[in-house]
Parts: structure tokens; sequence; C-alpha cells
DNA sequence: TATGAATGAGCATTCATTCAT
DNA sequence: GATGAATGAATGCTCATTCAT
């Protein structure tokens, strides 16, 4: 009844979130030592101080955002359902949706993109990550054994090889779009291209896994 | 007494030399902005000044340091002899070429990031780099039409694609490569690997492109 | 069930002593302007905001403070009972008493030469430090009277200066203590030599009271 | 001729020595805790820039002021000839000497004052003021040695100890004169009082040295 | 009484760049 | 060509204090 619904203040959780949120953008865009402390505190809507308050300092904000974009990535992984798929098509599915992700995220290939400059210094850190250590892989795995079992897909194929083409695959496209369309003079994300390449390299997995 | 010949200072071209090579290294692992002028210098030992007085400015520097990498790769890449292999070896040759100078220039890599971190601002302002609008993906698309002729290739394989996925192949694993070995707890790398990795993307990329 | 016996919080009066305390110790420690609010409340256990309920600021908690331990100084002082020594005798008691009270109490030290770093601004504003103005110098004027009237004591002697004199035999050597040590290359606080020091002290001040 | 003395810009020792005495200022005024780097700047009318430029930071500066103010006094203390004076005359030559210096250099009571608030941190780190250690009080033993031998001045007396009461007696009433004079209702250091305290604690100097 | 959330002003330090010689 | 000196505009972070509950 005395809900001061009107002005929504003291909201700490939301608060949190708000920050986080731009500081996802921010060390995006800008990477974690182009990303200014201010500009964050500007995107947000919110005292500079309060990110002190919540995250300790820059550098562990930046973590939290690791953690953050990269823990979503993990989630959205986990839910696929290969096992209920024919062999093939469970590594096409795969396939599809890592490159999707990729397109749909830029911000997680940049903050990728920016801890390899740093050798990774802040990702090693988080035990988070660390623990997550690819489960997909598992997966893809049981895949090739179910259909080298089944007779559809070749023997020998190393799991971690083929993820790591697959990933190579959507991630390069999306990551270097803007000196590839310098380069190439065409936009290798545009709508039209993205389809004939992901054709490409769906056709090209899928002649090299299976068997003759 | 006075001559030049005991104090050997005073080497416009050498002194030149020296800052972009202190250049390409701070730049490449500290990115555009974490790369500071006066680290630059002290690389270079030489003093700071003379950085402006060679180069204007930081981001002219970079702009320098940006065209010298790049033409580099360029310029390796042109020393390729393409036509006078059979296609499809010639299609590994190429893969292999570029898997290997990525592989050994960290640098470009870094550079490229950074570039991409940045919506390619700078590499968008150098005529230099846009001249050079890959002419190999030309040579590839010879290759192609050759093998299409001769049977050996299936039709319908677009050469900027082809090129794509195999610069993605040799990309990724040396542009996430701290990344890569936190994630699949293996040094993409190291030399097994590489060579195991290598061999699985040229089987596929042959697989693919092989006529049946 | 609401009994307050259960979770014995809510005392007063035990909350404002123990921010007293911590604050005695960190302005000892760090002088006024280098005490820090967040450190007292966690030395003392307590919300900050707690701090600003019993005090009001960070100057009137550092008055309350002042006046606490010179209070306490003042109070320990009038205990004295110089009227019932001879003369001599009591001039070394009001010496010991006070050069002992230095050495067991840093933190009136520093607190007193914080005060005259900023020309005692607060002790100034203290009516209650104001108004104690030594009545440890009346007494000692008395005792003074006493022996010259029963000629143990020479004529003439001030009875400021003598206490200023008494006093800075003591204080400097505590407030010092850390310079001395590196410039005599001796700890003048250590049992030993305080012991030495403090019979040439006792022996210089009688030997030139003494009526000869 | 050419001389541009009009307008003497570009004076590095000059700029160097502003600074430094700035410093001087300020960190005898506030202590180093609560010196600023900006009102240095001000008060030197320098760029906050040039401080950096010449001192490194913060900590380094008040090193410096350190060195500089304690160096000043040991040089002056060189400076003495006790060793062309009566034993006696000489031990009251040391102390006016001191009390003197003290009364004209609040600076460096200040100083000292905050080294002994941190411990003497910073005096510690100075390999130049640790070898300073005292040559004073090497003299003033001489000094007591010579007097012993004539007859003048009683046995058995630590130079360490009345170098420290000397000093004591001079520092005290400087450093605390602002709380002396709400105390004792009397300015320590007004003309007056410090001729009438300086006699009294000569006359107790020589009183107690004296051979009887 | 007690506490978590929020704020503005300040602070030491860094950085790219220019000035003067 | 080469160098030391000088500068203004950030930048990450701290601090005392107040707001809302």
């Amino acid at each position: 009844m005395t809900t001061p619904e009107t002005k929504i203040k003291r909201d700490p959780e939301r608060t949190r979130q708000r920050i986080l949120a731009a500081a996802i953008e921010e060390f995006a865009e800008r990477g974690s030592s182009g990303a200014r402390v201010d500009s964050i505190a500007r995107r947000a809507d919110i005292n500079e101080r309060m990110l002190y308050y919540y995250f300790g300092n820059k550098d562990q904000l930046y973590l939290a955002v690791l953690e953050e974009v990269y823990g979503e990535f993990n989630r959205a992984e986990h839910g696929l359902k290969l096992d209920l798929l024919a062999p093939l098509d469970a590594v096409a599915e795969l396939a599809h949706f890592v490159w999707d992700y990729y397109a749909e995220h830029p911000e997680l290939i940049q903050l990728i993109n920016n801890e390899n400059l740093h050798e990774a210094k802040s990702m090693r850190q988080s035990t988070e990550i660390r623990q997550q250590v690819s489960p997909i892989v598992e997966l893809l795995a049981q895949t090739l054994k179910r259909g080298e079992a089944s007779g559809e897909i070749r023997a020998g194929v190393d799991p971690v090889d083929l993820y790591v083409t697959i990933s190579a695959m959507g991630y390069y496209v999306m990551s270097n779009r803007h000196t590839l369309s310098i380069v190439m003079g065409r936009d290798v994300m545009a709508p039209d291209s993205r389809k004939t390449y992901s054709s490409f390299n769906t056709q090209m997995l899928l002649d090299s896994l299976r068997a003759r």
C-alpha cells in the first residue's frame, strides 16, 4: 500500500546488474586497459563510487564481466541436446549453435580477444571459468563414438581438433569482420555471405566426417 | 678530431627502424590504447622526443606499424607460386603457408585483433593497405578453376569462402591459444598439437574440395 | 521470545566506549588527518554510520578523544600527594610520575604532537581542557616554597620552568624514540637506557635545586 | 649578449629548489599524509607534473625534504668549534646552539615529529641520514673527558644522556609551544620566557656537571 | 538503534604532446 | 638531428558524509 513504486530507488540488485551490463559494453568495446571507469558509470547512470562499492575495483569488475559473459555461453551450450540427434546431424547442430552464438554475441569475442592479448591473465584467475573445462567436448566425443559405431562417421577424428575447427570457422569471421571487409571487399557477416559461408563449412565438415 | 667516425651516432634511417621495431612490439603486446609512448622510446633506446620527430604522433606511428606488418605479410604471400603446383597441392600449399605465417607472427595477429576492436578505423585510413585487396584470392580463384577444368576439384566453391576458412583455421588457434589452453586443457600451439591439428584440417579441406 | 537477553546487542554506552577506544588508537597512530573513519569503525567492530550517530563527525570524535586522553592524564596527576613528602623528594616523585606516565601512554604523546602540528586548534576549542590549566604547577610552587622555607631548596626557581624541564626530559625521549634510536644508535626507551637516563636527570634536577 | 635574462625561464636547478622549498613548508605544516601535492605545486608556482619529473613521487619528495632539512642541521652542528673552549663553556655553547637552532627551525621539529609518528619509516630508508650518526656526541664525549682531566667536570657523565637531555630541553618547548601556551597560560617561546627558561636550564646543566 | 546504499569533492599519478635550446 | 624541461587533461581510486529504511 505504501510501496513507493513511483520512484524505484534503492534497488541494489538492479544497480549491480546495470553496472555489470554497462561494464560488459565498455570492456568489450575498448578492452580492459582502454575501458574507462567513468564511462562505465555514465553508461550505467550511477555514481562512479558505486562501482567500487559493488565490485571493489576496475580489475575485479573486469573479472566479473568475464565470468558473466563466459558463463552465459557455457550455460547456453549446456542446453544442447546432441544425444537426441543422428550423429552427423548432431555435429551440424553444434556447429550452427556455436556459429550463431558468436554472431549474436560480439562482446564475448571481444572479451576473449582481450584476454588473449593479456595471455589470459584474468581468465586464469577465475576458478569459476577454469572449472567449466569444456564439457561440450565430452558430448562431441560421445557423438563421434556413436557415429563410428553406426558406421556413419569415419574413425580417428579427435573431438578437440573438431571442436576447435568448428569454433574457428564461426569465431574468425565475427572477430575479424572489419578487417576482412576491407581486405576481401565483402562484408562477411552480411546475411547472404553468412548463409553461404555457413553452408560451405557445414558441407566441408560433414564431407570430411562421413565414412566412405 | 670532429670526424663523425668516432661517434657513430646520427643514423636517421637506423633510428627510424629502431623506433618502428620497438613500436611493433609495444603495440602488439598492449594494443593501440595500452601502448605507451615512453615505453616505445625506452625499448628503442631513443629520446621520447625523436618519436614525434620521425612519426608525428602516436596515431601515425601506429599506422606505420600496421602498414609495415601487414605489408610484410602481403609481400610474403606474393612469393607463393601456386600456378606451378597441381590444384589440390596448390590449395594445401597456400593453407600451410598461411598457417605457418600466423604461427610465426603473433604480432600480426595481435595488431589485426586490435584493429577489429576499433572497427578497423586505422586500417581503413591506410590507402596502402586498402590497395592490397587480397590478390591471393584471385590466385586461389584461378587454382580452383584449373581444378574444375581438370576434374580434380568439385564445382561451386567460392574462393573467398575457401580463403576465409583456411585463414580461420590457422588464425583462431594462434589468436586464442591462451584461452584455449585453459578451456581445452591442451596447448593448441605445442608442436605435436599443431601437427595433428594441421593434418586434420588439411584432410578436411582436400576431402571436401575433391570431386567425387 | 523477544526478550533482549537472547541477543545482548543494544548497549549504547558500551558501543560509545568501543568507538572511543578505537578512535584513540587510530588518531594516535595516524594523526587527525591520517586517521580513517572506516578504519575506526572496523577497529570498533561497528557500522561506520554509528560513529556519526554517537559523535557527530570525525572532528568532534577527535575532540572527544583528546579530552578523554588528556583528562585521564590530569586525573592521574591529581592523585599525587606531594605535600606529604619532603620537598626534594616531592620533586623527584613528580618527575618520576610524569616520566612513567609518558612512557606508558604513547597515545597521549602522539595526540599532543598532532595538536601542536595544527597549532593546538582543537585543544583551544575544548573548554574542558582549558579549564584544567595545570593545577600541578600550583602544587609544585607550594613545594618549592616549602623547600625554600626549610632551606632545602635554593630560592628563585620558577615553578613553570621547572615543570616544563621535567616534562621535557620524559616527553622528548618517548616522542622521539624512533629517530633517536637511528641517530644515537641506541634505543633510548629500552629498560636499561631509561633507568640510567632517569637517574641522570633526577640527579641533575636535585643537584640544581639543592641550596648550597 | 643574447642572454635572455629578462625572462629567466628554463632554470632546472632553480625549479628543483623551489619545489623542495615548497615541499618543506607543506610537509612541515601538514605532515607526510596531510601534505597535498597540488598545494606544493601551487606554493612553488610550478606545474604539478614537474614535481614528478624531478622527484618521482610524493614519497620520494618527502624523503628529499627530510634529507635536506636534517642535513642542514647536521652541517650546522659540524660548524661548532667546541675544542677551542673551556669544557663547561663548550657544553653551554653546544646547548645554546641546539636550543637556538630548534627555535629558528620549526620545520625541522615538525618533520622529526612526523617521522616518529610513522616510526621513522622514511628516515630509516635514508642511508644519507643514517650515516650521519651523531658525530656531535663524539665531540661532546671528548669535551667531557677534557673536563674530567682538568678537574672541572665530574666523572661518570654519559655523553649520550647529556646530549639527549640538552636536546630535550630545547626541543620540547618548541615542539609543544602551542599546547603548553594553553596549559601553562604562558607563551614559552616568547623572548622573555625563552631567556629565563634558557638560563634556568643552563644553570641546571652546569651545576650538575661541575665537580664539587 | 542500527545498517546498507548512495554521493561529491578530492587526490596522487600517468600520458601524449609541445617548448626551448 | 637530438635532448631536457614543461604542460593540461585525464584516470583510477579514496574519503567523509548523508539518505532511506
